[in-house]
Order: C-alpha cells, then structure tokens, then sequence
RNA sequence: UGGGGCGUCGCCAAGCGGUAAGGCACGGGUCUUUGGAUCCCGCACUCGGAGGUUCGAAUCCUCCCGCCCCAGCCA
C-alpha cells in the first residue's frame, strides 16, 4: 500500500478533513452524508456532491450517510425518491443501512422547538406572508419587529400545540426563531421554523400538518446522525450562522460543521432543477432520461459510463469559485474509459452503395475482425464481405480536396480487415447525386494488407449489403446553442437558446450483422464514428442505438479549417 | 450602496514567504489496417490592479477594480 498515491487532488475540503483526523477532532472519525430533496432528478451537479462527500468518507476511512430532506410535501414525489437512489447507486455509492429522512426527526425537532419556545428563544408570529416580508426589512435596512413577538412562553406552548393539532389553516401561523432582526445577515431577522401545510407527506401522512423548513432541520439531522462534516454548496453559506444558532441552542448529541463548495456549471447546458423541470413539462425534451439531459439518468441512457463521471468529478476539482467547466473535459472522460472497454463493430449511418464488380455475384467471404485493439482478450469475430456494400457518403469524394485521404475516382483505399478497393465508376442520378459506386477489388490484398507492399492513405468502414441489420441510429448536439445561459438578461430566458438541433434521427443506418439483437445498455464503438450504446427503446426487430460522443476527428478539424479559409 | 464569498494559462485547478504542479483544449512530431488510441515535445519571467513590508511576495499589509450569493411560510 506504499507509493501507489490515491490519486485525489488536494482541496480545501479534503485539507480540513485531513487536518481535522490528523487532530483526532470527533474521535478522528468522519461521517458526512448526502441530503437529497426528492423533488426532481439527480444531475452531474449532484454526482460532484456524492463523489465528494463518499469519496472523502471513503478515503478518511469514514462513512456517507444518504438522507433524503423531505420537509417540503408540496413539492416531493415517489418518482424521484426512487429515481435518486437508483442513480446513486448506479454511479457506484453505497450507504449501505445508512438511509435516513429529514422526516425521520419531526418528533424529536418538534421537541426541540418546544424547548426554544420554553427558552424564549422561539415565538408563534401571526402575521401573513407578505407582512412577513415588510417587516424583514432589506439588505440595507433593519427589520422590524413582529408585534406577535413578545407573545407570552404559555401562549406560544398553546398556539404552536394547537398549530400541530391541525387548528389553523394554511399560512395562519408560523413559528419563528427569535434572533435579531437588524442583523445584517438576513437569514438571521428571526427566520421561519415552521409554516402550516395541510398537506399529506409521502412517508408520514396525515400525520403532520406542520412542517419545518430547512434551515431549522438540517443541523440537527446532521447532530443526531453524529455527522462530523456537513458539506454543501456556497449559496448556504450565509446561513451557516443560523445553522450554528440553533446547534448552539439547542440540546444536541453531537456538534457537526458545515462547508461549502461552488456548485459545478457545465457549458452548453444548464443544471437547475427548476430549468430542468421545465425542459421536460414543456416538451423540450421526452424526459429525464432523455439523452440530452445533463441528469445522470439521461447520462447513463446516453451510454455515459459511471466509472466516466467519477473521474471526470475528480478532475474537476472543489473549490470555492463560480466557474464554467468544458463540456470537453466531461467527453475526454467518457471517450477514456469506452475507449477500453467497448467492443469495435462497423457500422454505417449514412450509406453509399459500392457494387465490386470482379467479386462474384453470390459469393461470401468471412474476414476477421479484433473486437477490441485496447483489450486483446476481447478476441474476434468474423464479419461477411460480398459484392454489395455500403460505406459511408462522407468517405468519398468526386473532387477531393488535398488533405482528403478517402476514396475518389481512380484513387485505391482499404476497407477494414478486408481488400484494397479501388474506385472505376461513379453512377449518379438525374439530379447529379451519387447513388453508387463501381468498385473493383484486388484478391491479393484480403486481409487488408498487399503482398507487394503497396500503400494506401485511408482505410474504411463498411458493411455488405446482404447482411446489414438496419436501425435507427439517435445524434445528439449540445441541449443549448451557447455555453453560458445564466446571464439570460434582456428578456430572453434560457429557453431561447435551446438548440433546435439537439437531436437527429438516421431512420436507416446499416449496422454489421454481429449487432442484431444487442440488448439495451450495451455500449459499442462504431469504428471511425464514436461509441453507441443501445437505447431502451431498441427492440429485435428495430434496433435503435444512441451516439454517446463522436470519436475525437482530426479531419473534422482539417476540413473545416479549410471551409472557412474558402469562405 | 448592508452582509457573505471569489479573482493563478482558452477551460478547470494545485500552490499557504524561497522564486508558477497537473488535467482538458490547442500546436508540432512518432506510430498506426479506426484521420481513433498510444508515445514524445511545446504551451503563464507571471498570479485582477496599484502601492507597501521583506534579501525574497501568487502567498503578508493597504487601497482600488471586477464577479457571484442573500430580502421563500423553497431546498
């Protein structure tokens, strides 16, 4: 276990952790958890989360406690609740018997109000929402005080008890903190503990028709799960103070600390659950899952492997500063881990016939293929050569620019594992199309190699004719058509720079027959093309596959550099 | 303009008084039956700016500039 370093960069996090267990503060052990709000989908935002905070358990010998915060019935749904944990342990996180709820503790918290309520350190406010909101001043002036402020301990026991008891109606009462309200920091002008909401709660019922808020509830969840190191995202950082107010006030079992750390933006898409929210009530995209999407559940059906957001999550580091990750950095990391594993198949989205004509009508030939070069123990498989073949429009050109390699009329390329063929005939329709290629083939060169040492510049994918398997193939672009959304500004919101282009359907690619019957899940690479992954909509008869991420394409590059030198 | 944060390469990000790690991207080369992968090489005399302290400053001090967050009975 020496000198094989765990590679995880250092961070400010990781430093206190360290620092703190080097200490033995908490008995040198460390416990942080992760606190999901059951009301919506996981998204990579959330993987950088779990990874830090199982991660850090993990490598300081410590635990990660999975907790879902539902305080909010309003807003909370199974759907989610299931979907979350599905996707946790999907990215490869296990809590083991360690799943416990906000809920779990409105016994204990409602106790614990009582107590601040006794200590006068709580009052019952009568005033509606929006005197609330007067009364709380703004960021340059103080507050004001509640007239309801001063109610007696006996009279705030009763009402509180009588909220509870399901007495008022909704936004009748509230219960609050009484702090300061001058503070400069506003989540100290006696925020709210607990608002009415008759509403059934998906793990308690009918049982409570108060609840309390969140800032009133994460502390001591924290306290009494013994967490030691509560971490969460920088917009909590102001109310850290209210967090360690009612710690401080109240009777708890143990004292955790809270951290925080910028929340991650990726370019070209967006990550607010609001936003996402919207993206699939208003039809933007089919779902969660949908393939665009940026939550873990789109990932995972985009064919992202988990093992890829991990370490993309690792590369990205934790930090306190509001920064805007490359959408690249994520593909690298995807492109790393597939390019290992995935099996190599030809595949060909967009087709263009190729008839050999010295290849005989009828004959088939059986070729060898490596199912992976990265991975010799992946073996190989025999694909079938015939005369009718397709490759793809892209690989021929009729007036090939210079730094185009492909084929062309009179010009010799190699199709993979093949022969040498050479291009004698272009056949075009009576719009000038190509429709296809006539094609000669040498004996010689089966394999893929001339006996004679002849060299050609490109080799090809391609599939015979006969024994294609047709699916549908899904290309997906980048969900927005510019990098950063967030300063919408000027009237526009995000929804105005969604890209049209986001997804395009091949109806009839031609795949080699190796394919057929792929399940769902599996990923591919397509050589030359990118990796694809069987989408769960692909059934035996209609296979339909999803691109993950292009392969990285140097002559992308190349031919467009010279697109816009010609323009 | 009250309070809380943050400013190091195109994008992330180490660094914490001893003379700018690393990754992605990018450029060049090697190799190649994927214009993939691999492997080499290059890529911040400078750390938002200006002063100051010091033998020595991205690191300490002062002032200035810029960006983000907070006025839910959301989390």
């Amino acid at each position: 276990m020496n000198g094989v370093e765990t590679r995880v960069p250092p961070n400010f996090i990781r430093t206190i952790v360290a620092e703190d267990v080097k200490n033995g503060k908490n008995g040198g052990k460390v416990l942080t958890r992760f606190p999901p709000e059951p009301n919506g989908y996981l998204h990579i935002g959330h993987a950088k989360s779990i990874c830090l905070n199982f991660g850090l358990a993990a490598e300081f010998g410590g635990l990660c406690n999975f907790r879902f915060d539902d305080t909010n019935p309003g807003k909370e749904e199974i759907e989610y609740v299931d979907s979350i944990m599905n996707d946790v342990r999907w990215l490869g996180f296990d809590w083991q018997d360690r799943l416990y709820h906000a809920s779990d503790y409105f016994e204990r918290l409602y106790q614990w109000a009582l107590d601040l309520i006794k200590g006068g350190k709580a009052y019952v406010d009568s005033l509606s929402a929006d005197q609330i909101r007067e009364y709380r001043g703004t960021l340059t002036e103080p507050g004001k005080e509640s007239p309801f402020r001063n109610r007696s301990v006996s009279e705030n026991l009763d009402l509180f008890e009588r909220m509870r008891a399901g007495e008022f109606v909704d936004g009748e009462h509230v219960l609050r903190a009484k702090i300061d309200m001058a503070s400069p920091n506003l989540n100290l002008r006696d925020p709210v503990m607990y608002r009415i909401r008759h509403l059934p709660h998906w793990r308690t019922g009918d049982k409570w028709c108060i609840y309390p808020m969140y800032d009133y509830a994460h502390g001591q969840s924290d306290a009494l799960e013994g967490i030691t190191h509560s971490i969460c995202t920088m917009e909590y950082e102001d109310h850290r103070a209210l967090y360690d107010w009612y710690l401080d006030n109240l009777d708890v079992p143990s004292r955790p600390r809270q951290y925080e750390f910028a929340r991650l933006n990726l370019a070209y898409t967006v990550m607010s659950k609001r936003k996402l929210l919207q993206l699939v009530q208003e039809g933007y995209v089919a779902g969660w899952d949908d393939p665009r999407m940026p939550t873990l559940a789109g990932m995972r059906r985009r064919g992202y492997p988990a093992e890829a957001i991990r370490n993309f999550c690792e590369r990205i580091g934790v930090g306190k500063r509001e920064s805007m990750v490359d959408y690249g950095l994520l593909e690298f990391s995807v492109r790393e881990v597939l390019n290992l594993k995935a099996l190599r198949m030809m595949s060909v989205l967009r087709p263009l016939k190729v008839v050999i004509e010295n290849y005989p009508e009828g004959q088939v030939d059986q070729l060898e293929a490596i199912n992976n070069p990265e991975d010799a123990s992946s073996g190989v498989r025999s694909v079938p050569f015939s005369r009718v073949l397709y490759i793809e429009r892209d690989d021929f050109m009729e007036n090939p620019p210079k730094q185009f390699f492909r084929l062309s009329p009179g010009r010799e390329v190699r199709l993979r594992y093949a022969y040498f063929i050479k291009c004698v005939d272009v056949v075009k329709d009576e719009n000038g199309e190509v429709t296809e290629l006539r094609c000669v083939y040498d004996p010689a060169t089966r394999g893929g190699d001339s006996p004679d040492g002849r060299k050609v510049k490109a080799t090809l994918h391609w599939v015979s004719a006969a024994h294609a398997v047709q699916a549908e193939i899904r290309l997906y672009d980048t969900l927005l058509n510019r990098p950063d959304v967030s300063d919408e500004g000027s009237g526009a919101t995000f929804r105005d720079f969604i890209n049209p282009r986001s997804l395009e359907v091949i109806a009839d690619a031609k795949l080699e027959p190796a394919l057929a019957g792929a399940p769902a899940g599996a990923t591919y690479q397509f050589e030359r093309l990118g990796y694809f992954c069987v989408d769960p909509d692909s059934k035996p008869e209609k296979m339909v596959f999803n691109r993950t991420v292009t392969l990285r394409d140097t002559w992308a590059k190349v031919a467009k550099a010279n697109e816009i030198k010609r323009a």
